[in-house]
DNA sequence: TGCATATATAAGCATTTTCCTTTATATGAT
DNA sequence: ATCATATAAAGGAAAATGCTTATATATGCA
C-alpha cells in the first residue's frame, strides 16, 4: 500500500494536518492514487505508532485542535527504502471492458451509446488533467526544483498520454461499429475455431 | 462489481464448474478483471441466492462432486440489465506513479533502474496479450460469431495499445533523464513560483 | 437572514479484495 | 518411487477501500 508513504512524501517537505494533506493529495496524486479523508487519518496515526511521524498539537478556540504531523529521521529513511523497492505491475479493473467483452449481447444502437458514455468520461478526465498545474500554484508549501518538477510532470504526462490512448481506442472503436466492420487490429479468431482446433489436437 | 456479471456472461454460452471458470477467467477477461478461485466460488453462492444460476450436482468418487452451473431466465435479463447501463469510469491505483512523483528523492541512476525494472514489467505484459489469441482457441466450449469475437479482440485491443502507450511513455523518460533534460511534455511549474504566486494573490 | 463553504478531526460500518489453508485423488513426469 | 500438477470446492482472516455521520465555528454570499 502506497498510502503513507505519500504522506511521507509530503511532510518531507513540510510539516502539515491532515486536512492539508487531503488538499494536497487532491491536485497531485488524486489521479493515480486518490485518498479521502478517513484514510489519510488512519494512516497517520499508523505512522505516529511506527514513529515515523510526531504529532504537534496546536490548541485552537472553537475548532478542534491543529494536529501538525512531523516526518521523523525514521520516516525518512523509510520512505527511501521502500521508494528503491521497484514497484509490483499494478492490475487494474474496468467495467467499461467488460461491457465491450460481452457486448455481443446488445445492438450496436446501445453499444454505441455506451462507448459515447465512455468517451466523454474520458475527455472529462483529460480536461481536469490540464487543469492541475494552475492548481498546484495554488497550494501548500511546495518549492519543487527544477528535477522535482518535472518528476511531478511526468505522472500528469502519463495522465494524459494514457486517457488519450483511450480516446483514440474509443474513437476508432465507435467508427468500425457504425461501419459495421467488426474487425480487430488484432488477429481475430478464426470462425472455423473448431476444425482449426481438432487439427492442432490430431497434430499433437 | 462486475465479477458476478462476468461469470454470467460466460454461463449464457455453456454451463461450468468453478473450477471451469477460472481457467476462462485467466485466459479472456484477467488483464482487465482478475479474480481467484475464492472470488469465484464465493460469488456463485451469491448468484445461486438469488436465482440467477442453478446448480446441478454431478455425483463423483474421490473428489468433490462436480457443481454444473447453469444460467437461468432471471440470469439472462440481469446481465442485459446491467450491460445496458453504462460503467463509471473507473479509478486506478499506480504505485510505479507515486515512486516517480517522489523521485526527487533519489539519484539519476536508482530512477533509472526502477524505470527499467517497470518497462521490463510491461513488456511482459504484451507479451503475455499476444499469447492470448491462440490461448483462447484451447478453452471451453466458445464458438464465437464475428461480431461477438470482434468485441472480445476489442478488449485485447485496448490492453496493447495501454501497454504500448506506456512503453513510449517510459522510454521518452528514460531517454530525458540520461539526457539530463528535466523538462516534461507538460507546461512545467514555473520555477520562480513563489513570485508568481504573489502576483497572482494581489491580482485578485 | 439564512445557507453554503472552509476549517479541523475522527469513529464506525459495509463492502471489496487478497491471500492462505484444507481436503482428496488421479495422472504423468523424473 | 516420489514429486508436481490437474481436478474440485470452500472457509478464514486480514487488508484495503468507500461511504456516512458527528462535532463546532467563522465567514462570505445571496
Amino acid at each position: 500500500m502506497s498510502l503513507p508513504y505519500v504522506i511521507l512524501g509530503f511532510l518531507q517537505y513540510a510539516p502539515a494536518t491532515g486536512y492539508d494533506l487531503k488538499k494536497t493529495f487532491d491536485v497531485t496524486v488524486r489521479h493515480f492514487w486518490p485518498a479521502d479523508q478517513s484514510h489519510i487519518y488512519r494512516a497517520l496515526a499508523e505512522l505516529v505508532e511506527r514513529d515515523a511521524v510526531r504529532v504537534e498539537e496546536i490548541p485552537q478556540s472553537g475548532r478542534p485542535n491543529r494536529k501538525l504531523y512531523h516526518i521523523t529521521e525514521r520516516g525518512r529513511q523509510e520512505l527511501i527504502s521502500w521508494l528503491r523497492q521497484p514497484a509490483a505491475v499494478s492490475r487494474v479493473r474496468n467495467t467499461a471492458l467488460v461491457h465491450v467483452f460481452f457486448a455481443g449481447n446488445l445492438k450496436d444502437a446501445d453499444v454505441l451509446t455506451l462507448l459515447e458514455a465512455y468517451e466523454n468520461g474520458l475527455r472529462e478526465e483529460l480536461a481536469c488533467y490540464r487543469r492541475i498545474p494552475d492548481m498546484l500554484h495554488d497550494v501548500a508549501p511546495f518549492r519543487p526544483s527544477k528535477r522535482e518538477s518535472f518528476f511531478w510532470m511526468l505522472t500528469l504526462e502519463y495522465g494524459i498520454v494514457l486517457v488519450e490512448a483511450q480516446l483514440a481506442w474509443v474513437r476508432g472503436v465507435r467508427k468500425r461499429i457504425q461501419a459495421k466492420q467488426y474487425v480487430s487490429t488484432v488477429e481475430d479468431l478464426p470462425e472455423e475455431g473448431k476444425a482449426v482446433r481438432e487439427k492442432k489436437r490430431r497434430g499433437r
